[in-house]
RNA sequence: GGGAGUUUAGCUCAGUUGGUUUAGAGCAUCUGCCUUACAAGCAGAGGGUCACAGGUUCGACUCCUGUAACUCCCACCA
């Protein structure tokens, strides 16, 4: 086959990412390599974890979507259908925020639209936004099939997620219930416990005097409670006391008046009061603790919400109605000191629950919702994890996810949004409830009820509530395949289960456990059959990237500084499963450096294609190091798959870079180098662009640019690396291997005996070998002669006068030059070298003579350990034999 | 308060069921090199009582117990 001729100028010095970037990634889209249709193959399946339709690419994305590209790419060269799935949540609060903020710099206030109005705002919003991040992924090479892509507010994913509402009620597991909720006050809706964050916050505790109620009380009767929460006073129905609290027995049963409003409320004992803390004495406000709330139910006692939604004071407060929670806390703390109610303040730290997406303290309130019974749900999702249907990687997270299935609560799925799916649940002026996918079925069903009902004309109102986000993202894997709309569909069937699921551990709760419930309710099937978590990305410091601490670098920015190849390696070089990474610039660099080191090979044997000799026969010398290559090849490629198998990718990237580096570029290219002027053997440079064309192949998943690009431009091809199937394991010859070795040792070694005796590289030795191994060393004799530049080697019995004595192995080295020889520098070092000798041989003497070890350790053991004793033995006399030697020189 | 995890070189991490001659990498550091693929490079070197204290064992980085520090998750102490 012709050589493609290669303009050599056309070949830049280093790697320039950029153009080559562009060119690939638009080539393999033409090319439709990324698109999957299902066929006889085997499929391997990865929908992405979509992000929120209006966020931009971060560090998180750019580990957790490389990481999924490697898996595909790799599942792609291995001859399975790989399919990757694209899309984009519509991320409820979190899009609705962000168009809220919009409006408001605009002027224009949420409250003073319609609702009509607001989706419509909503959606251009989207429109503009929405997909950038998309369209941020491809610079990074993500080989998705784009035709796939899904939005979870797409018509048939709308329809899909009602469909399952309505089928849930049916069964049951959706109910409608009041419960005290987490209420944010800022976005104006419920938040389900998992978007709550809790915070340690600096407080202080407040010692406020209720005086006792009643005609003739003196002064200072009374009872004193310790709050961090004085605004809630006006909601007080209680004081709560324990019965075993000798300070206030005589209490119980009397009556206390709320400071500043002075109503009346009864002291009442409960268990749940604990003694020691503050004061013994808790103020009950059912409408604004949870625990208060329990209490008042157990006692009866009122509910007064002196709250509005905003958070501001209601007029049920009374007093400061329609100011601010926490302005109103600093009021009343002033006019109760002022008034003498306020008898102590201690600072005090506790939690405080603050809303995910708005950084709010969260008000827990009281109010009507719709719930997901998760009891039923639960238990197959847990088996699975369990038994291992679904593998955790790391497993340490399969005892987090028990945890919370075993003690996992009821979900909350109603949030006071307008983006998002619509309840889809109608009521009538009574208040009756009908649950419906239109409004048309929703009137049917109240005429079928209720004979006064008109199903024309009579009212019937929507929930005016969304679904929490996740409610639609838990039936991601199948609705991206249309499993919920189109149920039994030919691609469902195909792609599902998928194979594995690449997320943050942070969403084990709200997204991986909520799709495997929904995966066996609904496909009686796992979603997927393994769960990768990644790390967070943290600074250097530690600290968790984040758009408050301003520490997330610009992805974007540092893909056109690095490349996008040198990018990937960067953060997947040092990210073990379920490890937090640091993210540390070198990394890229050491990533572009990378690049730019198999640019260079690439440019060695480019050169060499010229220098050529018409020849096919193989060049002697350079069999060994053909041999050689070819068997650490292999060595790598089954190392490799190993580690993808068990998803260690850094692992199999290492292995992989120091292939390339070390021992390719290294150790090979220098072995087989043609000296000044010399031709280059037709048969070794075939055998050397096929190692890189191998190396580039198994590289490829990781950095996809630099290796097709090199692929190229080393020889002439008629297909791409991109869906190139990898070839059958090479064959391992351990003797090979080992041959290999010796070469390596006793080249590093003549080198630092250069280096400490100050012969310069260029000038010529002369080398004289005593081992009783000679034919080790016949084979590589003449590449060992190129690599220490020696003019002549000769093996001998016993040690040469006048030489430098260098043990290597087990063998010894007389080096012969023109330099002088530092007869005290050579030996301090053999002094050295027999001092740690002499103790090795004693560990191993008292091993060794140790009537125990002899009876209990395997016999491979002892074997060994004898074997380590004669050759240290040896090795020692060697030692000693040149420590006289040169002894006696002196 | 409960639970889980981590602790190995200056930094980031490997170290597979306890034994493989002196515990490995990469980055950083130091020394010498512009040797015509690569100074974003080459060659070489230094650097670790494997957090601490016990225990099991012939033998512990590896198994057990305790301690300390850090991280994460869960939980209603106002």
């Amino acid at each position: 086959m012709p050589i493609m001729a290669i303009d050599k100028t056309a070949i830049t010095k280093n790697f320039e990412p950029g153009d080559v970037e562009r060119k690939w990634y638009a080539h393999w889209q033409n090319s439709g390599y990324f698109k999957s249709e299902p066929n006889d193959k085997q499929p391997y399946t990865i929908v992405m974890p979509p992000p929120n339709v209006t966020g931009i690419l971060h560090m998180g994305h750019c580990l957790n979507n490389t990481i999924q590209d490697i898996l595909i790419r790799d599942a792609r060269m291995q001859g399975k259908n790989a399919c990757w799935v694209p899309g984009t949540d519509h991320a409820s609060i979190a899009t609705e925020a962000k168009v809220v903020a919009m409006l408001r710099e605009k002027g224009i206030k949420k409250s003073d639209l319609s609702r009509e109005k607001f989706l419509e705002y909503a959606w251009e919003w989207k429109e503009k936004y929405g997909g950038i991040i998309l369209e941020q992924l491809k610079k990074l090479g993500f080989s998705l099939d784009w035709d796939r892509t899904t939005f979870t507010m797409d018509e048939h994913y709308y329809d899909s997620v009602i469909k399952v509402f309505i089928d849930l009620h049916k069964k049951g597991i959706i109910y409608r219930g009041k419960r005290m909720i987490n209420w944010d006050v800022k976005a104006l809706t419920a938040l389900s416990d998992e978007e709550v964050i809790r915070k340690e916050t600096p407080q202080n505790l407040y010692h406020l005097h209720y005086k006792l109620a009643g005609d003739n009380v003196k002064e200072g009767e009374g009872i004193t409670v310790a709050t961090v929460r004085p605004e809630t006073i006006m909601g007080d129905v209680a004081i709560a006391v324990n019965p075993a609290d000798p300070r206030y027995t005589m209490m119980v049963g009397k009556k206390v008046l709320v400071p500043l409003i002075n109503r009346e409320i009864p002291i009442i004992a409960d268990e749940y009061v604990t003694l020691d803390f503050g004061t013994g004495a808790l103020k009950v406000t059912p409408a604004h603790d949870q625990n208060d709330y329990a209490l008042g139910q157990k006692h009866g006692l009122e509910i007064i919400d002196v709250f509005n939604d905003d958070g501001t004071m209601s007029e049920s407060a009374q007093i400061y109605v329609g100011e601010d929670r926490f302005a109103v806390r600093k009021k009343i703390v002033k006019e109760m000191e002022e008034k003498g109610f306020l008898t102590k303040t201690e600072s005090y730290t506790s939690e405080v629950g603050y809303s995910e997406r708005t950084d709010v303290v969260v008000e827990p309130r009281l109010s009507m919702q719709w719930w997901v019974s998760t009891e039923k749900l639960a238990s197959p999702a847990l088996k699975a994890v369990m038994e291992e249907e679904i593998q955790f990687y790391p497993a340490k997270y399969r005892n987090l996810y028990r945890h919370w299935m075993e003690n996992i609560k009821d979900w909350c799925i109603s949030r006071q949004l307008w983006w998002g799916q619509r309840i889809p649940a109608w009521y009538d002026a009574d208040g009756n409830i009908y649950i419906a996918a239109t409004e048309a079925e929703a009137r049917k069903q109240a005429a079928e009820k209720d004979s006064n009902f008109d199903e024309k004309n009579s009212v019937l109102t929507q929930d005016e509530d969304c679904l929490d986000t996740w409610f639609s993202s838990w039936l991601w894997p199948m609705e991206v395949f249309k499993g919920i709309s189109d149920p039994g569909n030919k691609e469902i069937e195909y792609y599902y289960p998928t194979q594995t699921l690449v997320t943050a551990p942070e969403i084990i709760f709200f997204w991986v456990a909520r799709m495997i419930m929904a995966g066996y309710d609904y496909k009686n099937a796992k979603p997927f059959d393994a769960v990768y978590f990644t790390g967070i990305v943290r600074d250097k410091q530690g600290r968790k990237m984040s758009k408050s601490l301003g520490n997330s670098p610009d992805l974007l920015q540092l893909i056109e500084q690095y490349g996008a190849d040198a990018t990937r390696f960067g953060v997947m070089i040092a990210s073990p499963a379920g490890n937090d990474i640091l993210f540390d610039e070198s990394a890229l660099e050491q990533g572009r450096n990378f690049c730019n080191k198999m640019w260079n090979a690439q440019k060695l044997l480019l050169m060499w294609q010229e220098k050529q000799d018409s020849g096919d026969k193989p060049n002697p010398d350079d069999s060994v190091a053909i041999e050689w290559f070819a068997s650490r090849l292999a060595e790598v490629q089954k190392s490799v798959a190993d580690h993808m198998k068990q998803f260690k990718l850094s692992e199999a990237l290492k292995q992989l870079y120091s292939l390339i580096w070390d021992d390719f570029c290294s150790w090979y290219l220098e072995w087989i180098k043609p000296g000044m002027d010399q031709p280059m053997a037709g048969h070794t440079y075939k055998a050397s662009v096929k190692f890189l064309t191998s190396m580039m192949q198994m590289l490829h998943p990781f950095m996809p640019f630099v290796t097709e690009e090199i692929y190229h431009n080393i020889e002439e091809r008629a297909d791409d690396l991109c869906v190139k199937q990898a070839p059958a394991a090479g064959i391992i010859n351990e003797n090979i291997l080992e041959q290999g070795s010796t070469l390596k040792a006793v080249i590093s070694g003549l080198r630092d005996t250069r280096v400490k005796n100050n012969i310069k590289p260029r000038e010529a030795i002369s080398l004289h070998i005593c081992t009783d191994r000679n034919e080790n060393y016949s084979s590589i004799i003449p590449l060992m002669q190129k690599q220490v530049n020696a003019k002549e080697i000769h093996f001998v019995d016993t040690a040469v006068e006048g030489t430098i004595n260098v043990v290597i192995g087990k063998e010894q080295f007389y080096v012969e030059s023109d330099a002088p020889i530092d007869t005290g520098a050579q030996l301090e070092s053999l002094k050295k070298e027999k001092d740690h000798l002499e103790k090795f041989l004693l560990s191993i003497d008292k091993k060794l003579s140790n009537e125990k070890f002899i009876a209990n350790a395997k016999e491979e053991v002892i074997i060994l350990e004898k074997k380590k004793q004669s050759d240290a033995k040896e090795k020692l006399s060697i030692i000693n034999e040149n420590l006289n030697a040169i002894a006696s020189t002196k």
